[in-house]
DNA sequence: TATTTTTCTGCAATCGATTGCATATTGAAA
DNA sequence: TTTCAATATGCAATCGATTGCAGAAAAATA
């Protein structure tokens, strides 16, 4: 339907948008230099004449010279870059760890890759078999609830590639790791509810496959046993940890003929909005008839109402571990030992829903 | 402190851990063919015998052989990557687009490299020259709010590269664009405000120079316009996009002599979240005496007392959008005119913060 | 059987930046 | 003035994968 001249034209304007990108011989031949000159100038690397480095940079800017990384990587043999592996990448706490990393890693002009597995082992092979093909100096991840077998994860450290574990790792693997003290965190949330008064608390638990839920459920259990509170079988529930299974799960466990008086949702805040939910909906009195804890302190568990209990990971610090440990070890020669972990300390933010001998003491007043 | 064995067991394992990489060489060498042989096999691409192709992809599979794409890359011209630059990586909006991108790029083996802003004019700078630097395919970004110049895109354009605009896009660059419409939005929901019955609408807005804050801000003049209810400057106030700036906004329009009866906080969610602090802080009842409206759907507003009326934006099917577009322009030959845009049409949610009458209706009852 | 086409492999160059080393020049030291 | 050291530049090779093309062999066609 287009006229000839509109053809042609399209097709003028595509072949300029696909110029030719300037490269240092074009800088090189315009100076009448070479382009070993020019690259030594423009990295200020090796012997350059100061009058010569001067020209060359101001005619660099003039052409818009653009260095071309995979160029100088594939020589240089290292690219200044890291890929990150985590479930999904619109999940709060794994979005916060990525702003860390990258908040460190750009100071030192290294760049990110981002991949999700999207909680699939499948998918989580394939990320990491791209990113060891992308030549990264590093790998950074926390690992899919669907992987049961790191052969993958050990492929990345025989590529001679550096491999650091976050939050969920195969504890198998002797690699870097940044990790939370899950079960310090969990048995001080425990105890708390017990030192509330509350002595029949359910365990809302993720798949023990992976070690962030089986040290949160280890802290529950030594709490219990600190407290000399028998472990009730009937208590415990697995995958509720989404808002939607937390509330099924609940719904079961208040239909129990001895219910719970707390439920620790060990898995996320969202399972812990869940159960609010289903409190509320069977006219059941939180925190003085039940209390419940959270764990990820997100943004909304301060704002329901009562305001939720829950456990601070201080996802970016972590995100900033990370990097810093990478950093670390490459300035470090001393190494070869045990690999290092780096343990960051949640913290228990007491709130209204376990409030339990407070609200008592206010309502007395 | 370490004796000279463990000083030399160190140097001996950090050797190790440098292994050369398996390269096609390797193969060639092993098989006594060349290396054009191998590439020609590993890539199925040209003519090569069926058993020597099988024979050589066993091989590799053996040697654990994984392809250098940096070189890859260099020979073939196109490096399957693209790069976002988003304000803040860690909010939710952007994490959900780029979720959205890395769902549809990842089905074509595309990868992504991530960059943040932080709502910097340097910083972004930064990020588009060093994605520029890696010779990625396309660069798809959202400006930052401290953006008044856009040298540095068009400098992708002539740099030969794809730019795609989202969300927060400059205006006077003609590029491939997807974008919310806004301004029908947010007609909408001060339409839907009216119909309520509140006749004293407060806007909290974001920086005028980004087009979706003045477009959000457009929609609320037209529905005043088309309700006949003239516009009182007191009741907008700028740079209210946080809980903390939203709530300091509110307090000042609350203690007007002449106090507005609803505030639209067309910047965030987390900004109309200050205003309901507020307001309950001042005892003023919301809906019946203040109705509140946000804008993003952020999960917390569901689970306010009273849940919050907001915007959804979709975020997760822009970033969809943004891939595709990409994709349809490389498969387009017809191109060559005015680059493309897509508008996602948010909606509005209506919630208990501005149904005014809904809930008169049901007192009576 | 002779001719043409298809298949296959290897050679050499390419991509763009970096760098070791040889050579020439200049400056400093003996 | 002679010798030695520093500065500067260019050449050629390198990094690892890809690919155009030449030449040989095998297969298909006339």
């Amino acid at each position: 339907m287009q006229s000839i001249a509109e053809k042609y034209f399209c097709i003028f304007t595509k072949v300029m948008k696909q110029k030719k990108r300037v490269t240092i011989y074009d800088i090189a031949q315009k100076l009448n230099v070479t382009a070993s000159t020019v690259s030594r100038a423009l990295s200020n690397n090796g012997y350059v004449n100061e009058a010569t480095r001067l020209l060359v940079q101001k005619t660099a800017a003039e052409l818009n010279y653009k260095r071309n990384t995979l160029a100088s990587n594939l020589r240089k043999g290292e690219s200044k870059t890291i890929g990150v592996v985590v479930p999904r990448i619109n999940q709060n706490f794994f979005a916060n760890v990525i702003a860390g990393i990258e908040d460190s890693t750009y100071q030192k002009g290294y760049n990110l890759v981002i991949c999700q597995s999207d909680e699939q082992y499948k998918k989580e092979v394939k990320c990491v078999n791209t990113l060891i093909n992308q030549h990264v100096d590093c790998i950074v991840i926390s690992v899919s609830v669907d992987s049961l077998n790191y052969d993958h994860l050990r492929n990345v450290i025989d590529q001679g590639i550096q491999l650091i574990q976050f939050d969920r790792v195969a504890d198998e693997l002797q690699t870097l790791k940044v990790i939370n003290d899950n079960e310090q965190a969990s048995f001080e949330a425990v105890c708390h509810m017990l030192e509330q008064g509350y002595k029949k608390i359910a365990l809302l638990e993720g798949p023990q496959n992976l070690n962030i839920f089986r040290q949160r459920k280890d802290g529950y259990l030594r709490a219990l046993k600190k407290f000399g509170v028998p472990v009730n079988s009937m208590y415990v529930v697995e995958n509720a940890w989404t808002k939607e299974l937390g509330a099924a799960a609940t719904k079961k466990l208040l239909n129990l003929p001895d219910a719970p008086d707390a439920i620790f949702a060990s898995t996320s805040d969202f399972s812990a909005l869940g159960v609010l939910e289903v409190a509320n909906g069977m006219q059941i009195k939180v925190p003085s008839q039940l209390g419940i804890c959270g764990y990820s302190n997100e943004a909304f568990t301060e704002i329901t109402s009562p305001s939720i209990t829950t456990i601070d990971q201080f996802s970016m610090d972590m995100g900033r571990a990370v990097a810093n440990l990478y950093f670390d070890e490459l300035n470090n020669t001393d190494t070869g030992g045990i690999p290092k972990t780096i343990d960051i300390k949640p913290v228990l933010i007491i709130r209204g829903s376990t409030s339990r001998k407070s609200e008592a003491l206010s309502a007395k007043s």
